[in-house]
Order: C-alpha cells, then structure tokens, then sequence
RNA sequence: CGGGGCGUGGCGCAGCCCGGUUAGCGCGCCUGCUUUGGGAGCAGGAAGUCGGAGGUUCAAAUCCUCUCGCCCCGACCA
C-alpha cells in the first residue's frame, strides 16, 4: 500500500478522552476512531491487525476440529425467556423493539441461540460431541463503557460451542480449547496467563480465562508460586485471623451518630478497622440475607451466591436493609437479628470483643462476642482474598497482578439444553440433554492487549504476526529521482513476493516520515535514501528492538524477505 | 443511577469568574517559493451559528434555566 493513497490518520497528541497506551495509541496511529461512547470504526490500519488476529484465531479453532457458522446479531426475547437471561442478564443485555412491539435483545452471547439450531438438527449421540465456532460483533450495553477497545459496547469476539454426550467428552474438549487457546495468544506474542475463573452470568460449573498480564487491566489475579492463579472473584484462601487476645467484656451500645461506614466508626471510636465486623444485607432470591465479614475485608459477592446456591445475590435496598434490621443503612448488626439468615465468613469465627452495628439508628454495639451474642446460621468462606493471604494449596504468600481478560472458557453442562429442551438419544435410547461447553475470545480486546504489551514512547512496535503490514518502505525523499525510483523497485519487488509491504511514499519532511514510522510500528522499516544510495545499501531497523543493518541494494528484495521472515 | 469534569475551525487548547469592536493560540489543511536523514522555513489563504433550546440584557462563548453528548470516580462494602 502507498501511504499516499491511505487512509492512514496519525495525530501527534494524544486524544483528550483516552487514558490507556493501548486506546491513546489506536487513536494516534489512525487504527480507529469513535462514533460513540463505547463504538468504534476500524479504519484500514486497525482493521488488517483485526483480521490478522481472526486468521490466527480461525486456523487454531480449524485445527482442533471446530467448524464455523454465523448467527443472527438479532435475536428474539423468546428464546432468552427461555433460559431465563431474559431477566437475569439484566440492563446489559442490549434490548430493542420491532415496529411490531416485539423484542428482541442483540446479542452479547450466544447460548441461547446455538442451543436452539442444535436441538432442532441434533438427535443421536452418534452426531457428538462437535463443535461451532463464530467470530462475530456483540452487543453489551455496559455500565461504563472504558479503555477505548477494551471495555466497549460493541466489539468483536469469537464464541465457540461444544455439545457432548459426557462429561468426559466435554473436559476433553475443554483441555483442547485451552491448548488452542494458548497456541494462539502465543502467536499474538502475548505474555498471558490461564486462571480460574468465576461463571458468572453465563453460568456453568467449571471456568477458565486467560489473562494478558497488564497493569491497565480491570481484572485483578490471585497467584501464588506453586502455580495457583485464579481470578479475584473465584480465589479461595486463608485469611490470617486476627484476635485481640481479650477477655470478652461486657456487651454494650454506644453512640455513634451519623457513623455509617467502617472507617467513619474505626476513627470514631477510636478501634482499628480489623475490630469492627460489617453486616452486608443481601437480597438473595428474593430473602434477605446477613452476611459478616471482618471490617478490614471485602465480601466476594460471587462466592456468596455460591456458598448460598443462588445464582445472584444483590445487596439489598434501603428499604429492605430498615425492614429487616429496624435500622437504617449503616447501623446493621447479628445480634438480635431475628428472622433473617446470617451467613459469617470464617475470619468472623475466631474473634471476640468487636463492634458491630447495633440495628438502630446512630448506635454500634462493642464487645460483641460470635457465639455468645449472636450465633450466625453458617460460617463460609465469602471473603475477597488479597495479596498476602494464604494460598489455598500450599499455604504460601498469594501474590497478585493486574490483567486483561481475553477470554474465558466454561463447562457449562445441561444449564442451557435443560432449559431450552436440547436432547439427544443416547445408546440405551433415552432422551438425555446435551452436555455443553462454551469459549470465548475478544478479537477485538485481544488488539488492544498486544498494544499494551508492545509498545515504546514512540508508539506502537507490532509483532509481525498481527502487524498490519510487515514491512515499511520508508522514501526519505521523494523529490529524489534516484530515492524514488529505488523504493519504487523495492516496494513493486517485495508485492511480487507477497511481503505486505506499506511504502510511505509521501512528499512529506523526513522527520514526519520517521515519526510516523514510529506511531505505526511496523515491526521492519526500510528507509531508502539518497546518503544510502551512494552507499549502494538500503537501511533495514527492526522496530522492536532498533536494531540497524545496512542490506546492499543489490538483491535487496530477497534479503529483506529473509529478514522478515525471522523477525518474531 | 449518584458525584465530578469537559463540550470553542479537523486535532489539542486559551478566552468564561469580572458580558462590550472583526473569538484567539499551537498543530493540521490549501496555494506559492525554498527545504529534504527524526514532527522544516517564509509568504499568502480557507475553515468556527462557541454542543442544542429557551431566558436575562442595549449587548451573551461569557450570566440563568433546561437539554444532549463525551470523559473520570463511585454505584448500595453499611
């Protein structure tokens, strides 16, 4: 491609609204450009990266088998009535309206869909276990759409799904979804990590994602040393316990007018946060539920819902937080509690002498001992683990890291076939329901993660397998004859061996040209001057590294091509 | 949804508090000449209903009301 004829829109200052190197860049190096808060055009430049990332996707999931379909962006409320998301997906899920009135929602996923073109095609377990696969644009109407590409409302994933007769089948081809998985982030040269994960809304028994390691990340990672990884939200742990030692005192109240959160009361009474027990009131399947957690600590909301069977926990309104407790938001304690299930994390367990809210307005309650003053229904593990918690298998420090999640895969198993009526006859002839596995990537994210990972202050440094071009003819100056005619030869030469090659053949200053050079990121630039022509060499630098070498202008092209070849 | 910030030529910003000629600056863009190895120089030029609507006023980018959009923080952690 002659850059003269590109849309290729750099601009030297960062965009105003774009906090990440990876969105500051995309913008900068005209890979995209906003429409609107959270959707983007991809312009040439960022769509040949985007392709080249569906190439590298494509041929993995090819490879293990899968086969790929496209299905509706548009999909009728009826089917997400049927597993329920209709309603539990909630405000995410990106809902319009035909001229008719009827609904229909565009889709973040596609569960719902692929089960419905199975179960009318799929009768015997002699057709399993297989595998769809699709790379397609998705819809979520997000909270706060951020980071440019990497948290938007519209982007591109690739969603693959598995159906099984058994689980056996099913943990196969999740081992070799993972295996693909991991091939490919490989080949986008990303330092990555697969984690445990939480199921979330998508739901399913077992998870994975994998983590592009990157301190803009959203995601925050439990690791330990003896090879422990999992996500925040899924990681279990030990909680050191922390007791004061005391002799349990006598219960008393206290006022604390107007204190309502850990840290107002801490100060107030002058206790240290760890003394002071919250009491969380959950909304969970419609009941209220207590939940205790030491002051210092955070309650893993996904934990909870597990450790109570339910599929979402809510915190509860205000209103039900009074209805429940007698007392407004901020003054809720166990004790005396009556009528509500009380759910206490095991660092609650141990402790003695703490304060809590005394469920009545501007009163806390000290020397409350778990046990004496109050008796939870079940001590569980639903507390947030942080770096320096125990690691659930070895007991070592747990050590933690921020990333991006580029994907995740679940084991699903008959959520949605059960739901959604999905069977087939198996060899005893009874009807039994498909057995799923879902796995998603975001192609879109995944671009963004490898920017994040493969940048200098100069911009962008691509690695060649998802560079948009791999080499760039740089002209220093086109109002040379003999520049011209040289970079002209060597851009004509390379095309001929299908090098994909970006020629910057613009009237432009040399300094614009290296600068731009530099934005892009190509991952080879070949500057062809006048200084080199008497020299009969053209400069080869690798972006990546600046390493220089002088290739003689005799048999360029085909050294040029050897070099490509080996750059990473 | 709550809090905060910002909307001024294509991009980045100043001006607004304290209303008053033709609304500035840098970059970019166009024309010409010069220049050509790390964001060139000179000269000339085009381009903005100051997000939108309403109001106050002799007079509004500037003050008031409403509204739309974008960004950041938070979203029931008691």
């Amino acid at each position: 491609m002659r850059w003269s004829k590109a849309l290729i829109p750099t601009h030297k200052e960062d965009p105003s609204d774009a906090e990440t190197t990876s969105h500051k860049l995309m913008i900068r190096a005209g890979l995209m450009r906003k429409l609107t808060s959270g959707v983007y055009s991809y312009l040439p430049l960022g769509w040949r990266t985007i392709r080249k990332v569906e190439t590298i996707v494509r041929e993995e999931m090819d490879h293990t088998g899968a086969q790929e379909i496209h299905m509706p962006v548009l999909s009728p409320a009826e089917l997400w009535k049927e597993t329920g998301r209709w309603d539990v997906y909630g405000a995410e899920l990106w809902r319009v309206r035909d001229r008719n009135g009827r609904d229909f929602a565009l889709g973040p996923t596609h569960e719902e869909v692929v089960t419905d073109i199975v179960r009318n095609e799929i009768r015997s377990y002699r057709e399993l276990p297989f595998n769809l696969y699709q790379i397609q644009t998705k819809f979520r109407d997000e909270i706060r759409p951020r980071f440019g590409v990497v948290r938007a409302r519209e982007f591109m994933m690739k969603d693959a799904y598995s159906f099984h007769r058994d689980e056996d089948s099913l943990d196969e081809t999740y081992r070799i979804m993972c295996d693909a998985y991991s091939r490919i982030f490989d080949r986008c040269s990303l330092t990555y990590r697969p984690v445990e994960a939480a199921t979330g809304a998508i739901g399913g028994s077992h998870s994975h994602e994998f983590m592009v390691l990157s301190d803009t990340g959203e995601s925050e990672v439990i690791v330990c040393d003896c090879g422990y990884a999992a996500t925040d939200e899924r990681a279990e742990g030990k909680v050191a316990p922390m007791t004061s030692g005391e002799e349990p005192g006598e219960m008393k109240p206290v006022d604390t007018p107007g204190m309502k959160t850990i840290e107002e009361v801490s100060e107030f009474l002058g206790v240290e946060p760890w003394r002071l027990v919250k009491t969380i009131v959950y909304e969970v399947d419609g009941r209220p539920v207590a939940v205790l957690v030491r002051g210092d600590r955070e309650i893993n909301e996904s934990k909870l819902a597990a450790a109570l069977g339910s599929e979402v926990v809510e915190p509860a309104s205000p209103e039900v937080i009074e209805r429940t407790t007698g007392a407004p938001v901020g003054f809720a304690g166990p004790v005396g509690l009556d009528g509500i299930e009380i759910i206490a994390d095991h660092s609650v367990e141990p402790m003695a002498n703490i304060v809590v809210g005394g469920n009545r307005a501007d009163v806390h309650m000290t020397n409350v001992c778990p046990g004496r003053d109050f008796e939870p229904n079940a001590y569980r593990d639903v507390v947030l683990v942080r770096r320096g918690d125990a690691c659930p298998r070895c007991g070592g420090p747990l050590d933690s890291f921020r990333g991006i999640e580029v994907s995740q895969a679940f084991k699903l198993g008959t959520k949605y076939s059960e739901s959604m009526n999905a069977t087939f006859l198996d060899e005893d002839g009874t009807a039994k329901p498909l057995i799923m596995g879902c796995y998603g990537l975001g192609v879109t994210r995944t671009v963004a993660a490898i920017i994040e990972q493969h940048n200098d202050e100069n911009g962008i440094a691509w690695p060649k397998a998802v560079a948009p071009y791999s080499v760039e003819i740089l002209a220093v100056n086109v109002k040379s004859e003999d520049v011209r005619n040289l970079a002209d030869w060597l851009y004509r030469e390379l095309c001929d061996r299908r090098i994909d090659a970006l020629y910057d053949d613009r009237n432009e200053s040399p300094g614009v040209k290296f600068k731009d050079a530099d934005l892009v990121g190509m991952p080879l630039r070949i500057t062809v001057g006048d200084r080199g022509i008497k020299k009969g060499i053209v400069e080869a630098r690798v972006r990546a590294t600046g390493e220089e070498s002088e290739v003689p202008i005799e048999g360029a092209p085909d050294r040029i091509a050897k070099i490509v070849e080996t750059l990473p």
